[in-house]
DNA sequence: GTACTTATACGAATTTCTTCGTACAAAGAT
DNA sequence: ATCTTTGTACGAAGAAATTCGTATAAGTAC
């Protein structure tokens, strides 16, 4: 099965994600702060996920409640395989420099992804 | 100016970096071996990026040759801002470390990486 | 020159994604 | 009980991306 959330999907699955569980309105507050759209537009986005199976939803109570069923490592690794074949061609090692080029990324980080590497040492 | 090449220019595009400079037979020959499409619909994308500014063409002869004028880097650029920003948390050593882990990386790649993070060593 | 092939131009249909309006049911307030 | 608020359902308009058919001009072969 394909897992491929579109652009506005995607700013919808970081709510449930960040938040566990969601109703419409949740995510709707959230999205408001940074863009403008309707109520009933983030809703209908909603339920076209939960149609795709990207989403599975409570309906005990009249108030829906959300959950994601893509998981964000999922989504994750979608993106970056899309990019690495699309404009990495194919270089892992490409992907890596580029991100680290432009995102200077804290000391923390750095020593996250030292250690990281270290596991490849006597390889 | 923004610089958000669709999926179709995308792939368009690879194949332009690859070889400098196409005609659309070029390219649509090269994408012919994975998908099925059309000459026209090719051509059409690839006036389509020309409107856009995205590629530039040398209409001398009967047989125009196309060239990028978005730079791989820009597109590399934009692609991992986005998806640092849409599944990463913003977080670069996330999408670093997501990366190395499933796109297990040859060891020349691993060395270019460790190469390139002792520049941060005394920092 | 005539027929055939190879190009570009371009309108328009299709498909996918996004947005919204309207209808209506359930819950809450008075 | 009735009015107001809050929720879902859903059709359909709008926008963006993709696909293709047809027209037509420029080369190529004979």
């Amino acid at each position: 099965m394909e897992i491929k959330p579109t652009e506005s999907e995607l700013e919808i699955l970081q709510v449930i994600w960040k938040n566990g569980q969601c109703t419409v309105r949740d995510v709707h507050e959230e999205l408001s702060k940074n863009k403008d759209a309707g109520y009933t537009t983030t809703l209908k986005l909603m339920q076209i996920m939960h149609d795709k199976g990207m989403v599975e939803r409570d309906t005990t109570s009249k108030t829906h409640l959300y959950k994601a069923l893509v998981t964000r490592e999922q989504a994750q690794q979608t993106a970056i395989d899309k990019i690495i074949s699309t404009v990495f061609k194919g270089s892992t090692s490409d992907l890596v420099i580029q991100a680290l080029g432009h995102h200077r990324a804290s000391k923390d980080e750095i020593d996250a992804i030292k250690d990281y590497l270290k596991q490849f040492e006597g390889k």
